[in-house]
DNA sequence: TTAATAGTGTCTGTAAGACAATATTGC
DNA sequence: GCAATATTGTCTTACAGACACTATTAA
């Protein structure tokens, strides 16, 4: 990033600048949260709104960038800290999703929403509501057919269930895209990784759950097992740490996840 | 999107409500518009920037969002029509890419620049200086080594050439992961479609030029029909449209692209 | 004993990549 | 004629998906 300076004249031009001169609109990092529950199912986090709008809705957590003094990755790292207690620095998954401005997509004023995917193992998570919220939790992300017929995607918690439409703001259809990258990025990412208790030590049928919980589909064991033999063990992104036990009995096998500069930004 | 009221309550806090409580970033929509030139070689569209701050350094066309009339989407839109004459209506690909927002990537103050690729084909381009622009026009995109041995991407026109680094602000990087993205976008979507001449009207190895300009690589004509007769035609993403001329005698023959549900949005 | 989990093997169809052979076209 | 372009075919290797069979473990 250049910002040193280029020349006298543009020095002179930046210190009679006016930023007040052009109508802003505020900027929000909002983070979809998922992780694994002890089910095996895909949850996400939401947060019901303490504040006006959307009083009392449940939303994804989010807040405000604070101008000039943080990147919207900062801000979007912040958010997911304060929400969770997890730390980008502890090796988190936070990736850039969609960025959504649409005018009236917040009714107090034109918000543009940069919003990030976060991957975290169930085992960090302390979660905690911030304070614009009166409550937070963890809520299954199932499919099913509506009173419709139609295939829809639905939240649960032990409390409650709500479907996607009837999330704050636009936060339905931000949690659906995000789904579907999730999808998408399966095959050729890492993202099931991400998700897993404990990288450094977990059988392979843990990973294919994570898988079929993603794809909200079971998957044959036999095909999983080659696959990951295959294009996991073979190629080093995974290696065997042992299965057998201390008496020497063949156990079922553990893994561990090798981590790698990362391939697909930049 | 739900913005009708909620509650009374609701309404209330609004009309209280202070937008300008809060310090706010600017917001710009960014391009990086691609094409392809008669020698078959992908082109990216930079600009010569007209004021400060960097002055007379190229760069991709972009601007601020209108904040309150405007989507960061429409934006982009108005942004790609100001420099090139296209319309997203007339079916163009208008697709985002990344969004950045680091405190200092612009001197005069904080600025999240929301940034979409653009792929147009030549024969629509109308290419014209912006009001912010002393010049605008299409560079080619080549792979080569720098004068350290480096193998890096730089840009080619008529009159100059310039590397990644050279650009405005943190253009390189931009335009750098654009140009992944395409690649990496190139075997699961119709991106290559989107620069051809004449989308229903063309030939097999018109698009393999497309598709070895984005590679930077040479690909295998017996192998490329292969995967076009059987990805695209047997599925019905293309038609034949003849391989006969007026006289009946066979001709190179022609395929017309069939458009498409997009299948990677929502 | 049953049911769930873990691991192995087989078969089929599809596809990628390397490469050879043969037309056709435009100078 | 040559060179570039267009078209077809062969061969090998890899892998996804379906499915059958066998151990092992836990209730």
């Amino acid at each position: 990033m250049m910002t040193e300076s280029r020349s006298q004249e543009e020095q002179e031009f930046l210190k009679n600048y006016d930023p007040a001169r052009y109508e802003r609109p505020s900027v929000t990092a909002d983070v979809v949260i998922f992780t694994m529950d002890e089910d095996n199912e895909l949850n996400v986090l939401l947060i019901k709104r303490g504040g006006h709008p959307f009083k009392d809705y449940w939303a994804i957590p989010g807040g405000f960038l604070e101008a000039g003094k943080e990147s919207v990755d900062e801000a979007a790292a912040r958010e997911l800290y304060e929400e969770t207690g997890v730390k980008v620095s502890d090796g988190i998954e936070l990736r850039q999703l969609i960025t959504v401005g649409a005018p009236d997509r917040d009714p107090r004023t034109h918000v543009v929403s940069v919003v990030y995917t976060a991957l975290v193992p169930r085992g960090l998570l302390a979660i905690k509501a911030g304070d614009d919220a009166s409550d937070a939790r963890l809520f299954k992300v199932r499919r099913g057919y509506d009173e419709h017929g139609e295939l829809s995607t639905y939240f649960v918690s032990s409390e409650c269930s709500i479907t996607m439409k009837h999330l704050a703001f636009d936060h339905g259809f931000l949690i659906s895209t995000a789904i579907k990258r999730l999808q998408g990025r399966l095959s050729y990412t890492d993202d099931a990784f991400a998700l897993l208790q404990d990288k450094s030590r977990f059988e392979i049928y843990e990973l294919m759950k994570i898988h079929e919980a993603i794809l909200f589909q079971k998957l044959d064991r036999s095909n999983f097992r080659k696959m990951f033999l295959r294009s996991l063990v073979d190629r080093q992104r995974v290696k065997e740490i042992g299965k057998y036990d201390a008496a020497g009995k063949p156990k079922t096998a553990l893994y561990c996840y090798l981590e790698r500069k990362d391939y697909d930004e930049n």
